[in-house]
DNA sequence: CGTATGACG
DNA sequence: CGTCGTACG
């Protein structure tokens, strides 16, 4: 039967902590805000969000860059999935053959799990583990060479597609910044596709940036993967097609807010980062949004989780 | 001026400590023997060894496969200089080409260095720190093949040579028995053309066990490098052309005494080793050996170290 | 800096 | 199991 969230999930304080400057999102009137001026996140997975016609969110989507699944599950990034109790994870940089996959997290339970790995060893890879069996789950991007890599799965729910994404990295000198900008071609023509037919969520590390406010040193990393004018304007092209980026929906000026630190020189402490994972809607559902939020003091991977709280009115079981 | 030693290390308790069964060995009147009854190494440095003649030991060499030279060093494996204060140390499998090689491996004060790296990255290597000078220095055993892989260095003293190798290992499934087999055979032959001019300390991995009792598990490695009965043959065939297996000169049926152990299956805590590490020396130089030792305790590689002491009449300055 | 390979032991 | 190398990020 379908079971009602949100709600069950109601105590006391700090809800809607991230929020810095909250902007077309209604905040519950019985919401406490302290904690709020800083750019600190509460370290609590609670939340009380609704849409912007007040329904309660009642469908729960994570998304991680962990870095390693194995590393990751050592690390006890796993345990996510209890304190989150996500409705669906998407992880992406699995680095993992199908055939390397550890028993723990082949069979995570009450979910099911999708994986598609690149034919190169311990390189990129994605997962998707869901509640609910989606109507239907597809593969890749319907491109021969990005689909050896293992970037991409779409799972098929009534009312939305939902779309996990590894984007590929430029490279250190941009050796790969052809593949990237041929990639961002593809996919944009891929979601266009999907959302022709339902609205698209799509979720995953898009290594970009957008804009200045979403990286702690933009002057330095112009000519830099994830920040270089063209990866940018792909971006930029995406939104312009009928997409949104609904962390910045929710929050459009809010400095800090980072889901990347480089293991290098201490920059997670210092919170010298880069926002290059995101939740891009097509814009007829933002109206199912409640919230969008960036986990930032999770551990288990140079990258955090992102959640993402949505109103749902597809029957779901658990 | 020549510096007497042995006598000054005198201490209380533990010489000759190791020694399960002295042999062709004498020991000191008043030297403590507890501790002589098992297996176990007593954890000190000291010794009162002498000669046949009675002569107490003035020069020590010290042998050890240290598994990576950097990672040696991080370690602490480098406290063997500080607490063994060799006259001369041998290290075989540096595993860093010269240009890498620390400064603190490199420069050690009070002795000259000398290297012989493989052509291949973080393969093999061996080295030599000596207090004195040796008269001349060769790389190396004339031979095109061996000598690209970093395998053996040659001190040339005064009253003998001082040889240490790296045997190449014969792989599993033996896929490098041949190329064993053939160092085997060029190695004698240079061994012995040294020892027509003088006496000869070799030293080094061999990368053999002699016999069942050098070894935990004879049965089950008869196949297997470092047991088959070509390397052991080499080993009988080396002895054969006139030189001693020091350890079993002084400790012919001492069990359970081994220089190597696995770092799988936790094989070091149940001892379960081969002794793989030697001083070979010419017949005549029986008579200017103290004792043959082996550190078992000593931490910082899958090998331990392994003593010589010897009494020289050589001039020596430190 | 850290997770992956693969060679070697 | 652990130390190397390299790729990748």
């Amino acid at each position: 039967m379908a079971k009602k969230r949100g709600n069950d999930a109601a105590k006391s304080g700090n809800s809607s902590s991230e929020k810095g400057e909250p902007a077309s999102k209604k905040l519950k009137s019985n919401s406490v805000q302290e904690k709020t001026s800083s750019t600190e996140a509460s370290e609590t997975f609670h939340s009380e969000a609704v849409t912007n016609s007040g329904e309660k969110w009642n469908f729960k989507i994570v998304s991680w860059n962990i870095n390693g699944l194995r590393a990751w599950l050592q690390n006890d990034g796993h345990s996510i999935i209890a304190k989150e109790d996500p409705d669906v994870i998407c992880l992406q940089e699995t680095k993992c053959s199908k055939d390397k996959i550890p028993e723990a997290a082949l069979n995570v339970p009450g979910y099911k799990s999708y994986f598609m790995s690149a034919e190169k060893e311990g390189y990129a890879g994605v997962a998707v583990y869901s509640k609910v069996a989606p109507l239907s789950i597809a593969y890749g991007v319907s491109d021969g060479e990005h689909d050896k890599e293992g970037r991409a799965i779409t799972l098929k729910f009534e009312d939305f597609y939902l779309v996990t994404a590894y984007v590929p990295n430029s490279g250190r000198g941009l050796v790969t910044l052809d593949k990237r900008l041929n990639w961002d071609a593809i996919f944009l023509k891929y979601l266009q596709e999907l959302d022709k037919e339902k609205p698209v969520i799509m979720c995953g590390d898009l290594n970009v940036s957008h804009h200045e406010i979403d990286l702690a040193n933009p002057k330095t990393n112009r000519k830099n993967a994830g920040f270089t004018q063209e990866e940018r304007d792909g971006f930029t092209k995406l939104l312009e097609a009928g997409f949104v980026d609904s962390f910045r929906h929710f929050y459009p000026k809010k400095e800090n807010a980072y889901t990347f630190w480089t293991y290098m020189r201490n920059a997670r402490a210092k919170n010298v980062g880069w926002r290059l994972d995101y939740f891009v809607v097509s814009e007829r559902f933002k109206e199912s949004l409640c919230d969008s939020l960036i986990r930032s003091w999770v551990m288990g991977s140079d990258h955090c989780p992102i959640t993402l709280l949505i109103h749902t009115k597809m029957a779901r079981s658990s």
